[in-house]
Parts: C-alpha cells; sequence; structure tokens
DNA sequence: TGAAATCCCGACAGATTCGGTCGTATACTG
DNA sequence: CAGTATACGACCGAATCTGTCGGGATTTCA
C-alpha cells in the first residue's frame, strides 16, 4: 500500500497551515483541528510530538499553541512523517540495521533498500514551504512524473 | 510508515526465485515457499492472485506449477505490489478519483500525488530481473541516492 | 479409471496496528 | 486564583494484516 497514515497527513497539513499564517505567534492545536475538521486531541499529540522532534516549538498558556521552529524551508516533509510514523522501510522485514531473521533468505530487501532510499531523497527534497505553496507550478516542461531516474 | 505488506515481499521473492530458475518448467508453491520458509498455503494464494493478473502462468497437476508469463525485464515490481495490495496512494485520504470527502480542505494530498507518482514511477522501473541479478551493480558513480529529483 | 499432485477460492480466527477518546497533570497568563 | 493551553499515559474499538482450514477443480500418470 504504501500509505502514509492519517497522523502524518494531519501533521503535514498542520505544519502546512503553521507556515501559512507566519503572521501569528503562535496557534493552538485546536485553532488547526478546527481549520481543518480534524480531532483535535489526536492533532495535539501529533504537535507534541513534532514538538519533540524539534520541528515545533510549544507554548503552554493562553494565547500559546504551536509555532514552527524553523523556516518552513528548512522542514523537510520526510522530517515530519518521520517524526509521527518512526523510521520506515519498504520491506517489511527490515528492522533497524539486522537483517530479517525469520527469513534469512530474503535476497530482495537489498535492492529495495536503494528503493527506499530515493523515495527517503525525494520526501527530503519537499519541504513544508513547498506544501504551502500549493498553486501549482504548472507543467513546466515536465514529463508524465516528475523527473525519476534510478541508477540501480 | 510506508512500508510494504508481507505478502507484497512474498510475491516479489517468489518472482524473483521463478526468475533464478528458468530451467524448470514451472515450480509449485509449495516449492517457492519452501525455499524461503514461508507459509506454503499463504504464498500460493499470493501466487494466485499474480496469476490473476497476468504475471504469472499457472498449471494444475503433477510437475505444475507457476512459471513467469513474461520475461523477467518485463515484469515491474509496481505490478507485483499492485497486483497484491492495490492500488496504492501516498495520501491516505485519497480514494480513487475522488478527492477525500471527510477532509475537503486537505490541501496536502495534491503535491503529495506527485510524490506519489514518482514513487511509481521508481517502481515501475525495477524489473524483477534487477531483482534476481543482487550482485550489486557496483556504486557506479551515482551520488547519495540514486538519481532524485523532483520538479515539484 | 483412480490416485496423486497441484492449482483455486472463500471463510475465518488471531495478531497487530491505527484512530480516536479520556483523564489527569503541568505550565503559563492575567 | 481562574482560565487557557500543552504534556502524557492508558485505553478501547475498528480496521487491517497474517496465516489457517476446508472443500473443490484440473491435470498427470500408472
Amino acid at each position: 500500500m504504501l500509505k502514509l497514515t492519517k497522523k502524518a497527513d494531519y501533521g503535514l497539513m498542520a505544519l502546512k497551515y503553521l507556515a501559512e499564517h507566519p503572521e501569528t505567534a503562535a496557534l493552538s492545536a485546536k485553532d488547526v483541528a478546527d481549520a481543518y475538521g480534524i480531532p483535535a486531541q489526536l492533532l495535539a499529540k501529533i504537535l507534541q510530538l513534532l514538538t519533540k522532534h524539534g520541528l515545533l516549538r510549544s507554548h503552554a498558556g493562553m494565547n500559546g499553541g504551536y509555532a514552527l521552529a524553523r523556516d518552513a524551508r528548512e522542514i523537510s516533509a520526510y522530517e515530519v512523517i518521520h517524526a509521527i510514523d518512526g523510521p520506515f522501510f519498504i520491506t517489511s522485514c527490515t528492522k533497524g540495521t539486522k537483517s530479517c531473521e525469520l527469513t534469512p533468505s530474503c535476497t530482495i530487501k537489498e535492492p529495495l533498500a536503494r528503493v527506499n532510499e530515493t523515495i527517503a531523497g525525494v520526501l527530503k527534497s519537499i519541504s513544508i514551504q513547498d506544501l504551502a505553496e500549493h498553486e501549482q507550478p504548472a507543467a513546466r516542461a515536465r514529463d508524465s512524473h516528475g523527473l525519476v531516474a534510478l541508477t540501480l
């Protein structure tokens, strides 16, 4: 399936929202949740995670809330996803650095590890800022799907 | 998480195994399952799926089994994953062509749809043959992670 | 023709993960 | 002190995933 969890989605949406409102010092979890109609308490936990990973700065109390810890250009989608869903590996057997113990003959994961890196690279190349500028940059001379090339 | 299901892993492993044994006319699900120590009945169902999607040809009876329906070079990892896990979308809200009804304000998915295409493109560029030749082609003048570029 | 091997397929149970809620504690503001 | 907000752990229901079971159909071979 290869799909993001809803939490990661929510996290990206929230950061995008924060990036779009740089004028306000901080936005509460509830503000953002209401803006998108997502469960406030769930979003709160997500934002707490992002704070713990240094992507956001939080402030309790009245007029408190969350703000980007860095420029939107300096926060990649990869960081967000990684902070929320943890490290991802395309092969289900890969856990940390060790190969799969269960099926020692799993020779598939070595080539897929490279795919993994490629995907991670793509995600790293996308910043929150990119998401915020959702005015699509129009198909400026690009082929079918962005630029894809993999030196396998 | 962004990870393949075990089924998809098994499917890729099985196809790779078939690609590595072109001399035999057909291999039974049990043969392949034993080779990798994976549940035979589960693998059988996976191979049936792949057959239904035209990636394998099956033959019942003694000395029956499965064989690649095409040259290993002509079967992409994308097809395998797609056949087993169904269409994948990186954003959890994307269902078919319709936008997410739940959160109509989900503006995140448009940029991510492009990431999705990129990933699909990478997966399409990898053939079963590539997996079978797991002698790594050595880092032949490649930067950090294959070639990554995305015209967002 | 009958037995063995093999594919085919639907149903189902167990485990895991995910989404979401609740309750409580803590921190800041005024 | 009262109100607003984050912080965090426990928990539950739902969905998904993994794996198993059982019965059937097809082919080969003796």
